[in-house]
DNA sequence: CATATATGCAATTATTTAGTTGCACAATAT
DNA sequence: ATATTGTGCAACTAAATAATTGCATATATG
């Protein structure tokens, strides 16, 4: 918990992703949050601290309430990860395809 | 390590997400993953057992070396996620246009 | 002003995790 | 047959994690 976070890290709790499912649909504040879950708001509140470190969440202070948005630009960090994932796939399935492109000329 | 395993959780881990890139490549034995990593045959031995757990990585025995596979399908878990999460936020805007629709037929 | 509400923070605990070392076993090589 | 190699598995340790309980603080409301 006190190491530095990544977004990988951040989204491997499933409550955590059920929260930026939530937020995903609009903020919400800590209480609002906690009512969608089992847990305690204590525990609710902890998740929110890491999304925050993370900055998968920002707060929004509104009186005593502190209103938690998602920034979802940061999810993108997820997808960068995905896209490099492809492109090293894609890589080895056009180096597959000049092996077989070599065959196909060795046959003539 | 007895628990349940999701891929959420698999690609928390640094050394598993690069582990995942090599075998994006090409299949691998543990012994030749390790090369890649400071830690030991071991503990990438550790991190490739997860990753079968959640099939991720599928085994091929080949004599007496393993070859470990990338289940490149399983990764689209992460992208459906995504999508689901992006579908969510896509709604949002919907409403806030309607929301803006709406002001802009009042002020009429 | 007194009370209730919304929230964060600290300390504690139980569980999980990542990593190490050492051993076992099967498939090769000599 | 014996030695070597590639691998998994078990026991252990250290660190990180998730969750609880209890307290502190600031803003509201009567």
């Amino acid at each position: 918990m006190e190491t530095r976070r990544d977004v990988f890290q951040a989204i491997a709790d499933p409550t955590r992703r059920a929260i930026i499912m939530l937020l995903a649909v609009g903020a919400l504040t800590p209480n609002a949050i906690a009512e969608h879950f089992d847990s305690s708001r204590q525990a609710v509140s902890k998740h929110l601290r890491i999304l925050t470190e993370c900055e998968i969440v920002k707060q929004e202070q509104q009186g005593r309430e502190i209103h938690y948005h998602l920034n979802a630009d940061k999810m993108k960090d997820i997808e960068k990860w995905l896209e490099q994932f492809k492109k090293l796939l894609a890589k080895r399935f056009d180096q597959l395809d000049t092996v077989l492109e070599q065959l196909k000329s060795k046959r003539k």
